[in-house]
DNA sequence: TTAATTGTATACAAATCAGTATATAAATTA
DNA sequence: TAATTTATATACTGATTTGTATACAATTAA
């Protein structure tokens, strides 16, 4: 990837969380970036295109950092659930959480047949699944009910923090899985 | 308060949750509400003034509606707690909801410094008191514990209903709640 | 009847928005 | 060296934004 479609990339990443998607325009991107709209333009053909490279990076990013921390060293199944909050706990008070990009932008973009809403509810439902698998991999029968549980948890938590930064929230939704994830494990 | 008024107060509410905050212009709102700029200005000195106006009565009209719901008939403290979910699912589930107002807002204007920002995260801190308080009436131990995990909850159910309608969450959420309502009273 | 209030209609200002056209400079490649 | 790619600079279009100015109509109160 070019080094100025990555660097548009990384801006417009932070100015998104930090002022809001609509609320940035393109100007003030490429303005911070220091390049030009017609630069933008060459790699991004919307700025709807922009948003959703944005979106897909960011979660990649993360899915990328969680799945690295879950898969070294010799965890078995039912650890990796109980280590989920706590690898969340460290992204969410890292220096670079800024949010969580599709929360904001399904908030930003409401209409459900929009592209960016489309994105933002499929990231959601994706990670939804991904905590599904981990609950799956450890035997719990209801794998499916507590991943919804779990997910409510960590979008409330998110959406906290972001509310508030250092509000603390992800220490008691860490507290929170942990009773309803030995909860779903004494029924299986 | 003048027929007018409300009717704006009325349309921009609608506006904002379908369209967005900021992609919702005032002209649209006039247009809409069939009257023109200058009565809005008349009644609201900047939309800013209207947003938070908007934004103040949906949470006045649902703490009322709450409250009136927890207060009839004689309940226990304890019952109180346990039936919050309830009301809160009849809620999400009517068709008047149209998602939390201060968990949209707070995405959209995300500076800590905004005044709508400021007014959000005021409005879920008093939400999560108000559980707070129903707790501690029930002889919870550790109550703002408590609270503050129910509030994750609820945003999170919240936040999973706005992205998609009729997703279900909130069953998944009083379920939860449920587990730690009981985890927490047996502390006592 | 006169005066005051309330709302409408319309046009406007000044800024900002996404996106494009054109021309030029620099760097890379053949 | 010549050709191609990559990026910049700048100006522009046309739409939209919030908010205001001005003039007029309708209703209500004194």
């Amino acid at each position: 990837m070019s080094v100025l479609k990555d660097r548009i990339l990384l801006v417009a990443t932070d100015l998104f969380h930090t002022r809001g998607i609509n609320s940035t325009g393109v100007d003030t991107i490429v303005a911070v970036a220091g390049t030009t709209k017609m630069t933008l333009y060459k790699y991004f053909n919307t700025k709807e295109q922009l948003i959703i490279e944005v979106l897909q990076k960011s979660q990649q990013d993360f899915q990328s950092w969680l799945n690295e921390k879950l898969n070294t060293g010799t965890k078995k199944p039912a650890e990796k659930i109980q280590l989920l909050f706590d690898y969340i706990e460290e992204w969410v008070n890292s220096s670079a959480f800024i949010g969580v990009g599709f929360i904001k932008a399904s908030a930003e973009f409401p209409n459900e047949e929009n592209a960016i809403h489309k994105l933002s509810s499929l990231q959601s439902r994706e990670f939804r699944q991904f905590i599904g698998k981990l609950a799956t991999d450890a035997n719990i029968k209801d794998a499916d009910g507590l991943a919804l549980q779990l997910s409510l948890l960590f979008e409330g938590a998110a959406q906290a923090e972001q509310m508030k930064r250092g509000s603390g929230a992800i220490k008691y939704a860490k507290k929170a899985a942990k009773i309803l994830i030995d909860g779903a494990i004494k029924q299986s």
